[in-house]
DNA sequence: TATTGTTATACTCTATAACTATA
DNA sequence: TATAGTTATAGAGTATAACAATA
């Protein structure tokens, strides 16, 4: 709880940032554009490029009820971004994979969503680099 | 939609530790610390340390709808932190304040949430400082 | 019997519509 | 008549409980 000054203060930087109208604005129009609620839209960037994963490892990793990850596949499975398939061995799993067209969607999607806020995109390109390397020292430096 | 790459790499690790696991179960214990539900936490957090604001300033102020901010206020007004009072000319009009402890609560919750996450306490004092900086100088060079 | 996912249902959050008081 | 806020109500979003299929 004692940190020292400047970090917070880069913090609080970064909170307003985040929080901005700006961002949230971004957002939810990246959301709307792909006609997904918020929550769906989220969903979509959460998959990662590793193994597909279970029913119900998304509802750990998404923090919610196994009943809500449900709606969430069914939703993405009719805009055609996602398929449920069998487990090979245990055939109550469930495996949720992107489709070609989810997976090129979630692309665009955090293509579109790395645009940068205005502030930044006023840095010279020399800031902007040293900015960027102080954050990847920063979580270069934890554990896991 | 075509900035330079290390703003956008910038941008991209500030995304990852706002929306981290570590920031937003932050936000919630908070939230729930002082029994209020997130929305309302946000409210709280909300109140400039300007004029006292009307219902209906609230609510463009937070794009939600006017009935909405009733409800919030309420919550807020039951847990001893906003109060209401009438327009002085225009009785129509509420104003609402925050209380003493509505104020000292959200000052106390504003501390905590400026407490920066891991990734960034591990930083030297001075590379902190320049992150700090660069950050300052990105938002100062926006118009408004 | 225990576990995975779904369906049925209920609760919370937020908005729209109808209403009261004041202008 | 028009506007600020509230109340009543309806619609999303999310969870809990009962269920079917598989282990």
């Amino acid at each position: 709880m004692t940190t020292s000054g400047p970090a917070r203060e880069a913090w609080l930087e970064m909170v307003a940032l985040f929080t901005g109208e700006e961002n949230q604005q971004s957002f939810l129009t990246a959301a709307a554009s792909l006609a997904l609620t918020p929550s769906a839209f989220r969903a979509l960037l959460g998959f990662g490029d590793e193994e597909a994963p279970a029913m119900r490892e998304l509802a750990e990793k998404w923090h919610c009820d196994p009943s809500y990850v449900t709606g969430i596949v069914d939703q993405l499975e009719q805009r055609g971004f996602a398929e449920r398939r069998p487990h090979r061995s245990d055939r109550r799993v469930k495996i949720v994979s992107l489709t070609e067209a989810g997976a090129s969607a979630r692309q665009a999607a955090k293509l579109r969503l790395s645009e940068p806020p205005a502030a930044l995109r006023s840095l010279s390109v020399a800031d902007a680099r040293a900015l960027r390397d102080l954050l990847r020292k920063a979580t270069a430096a934890l554990p896991v």
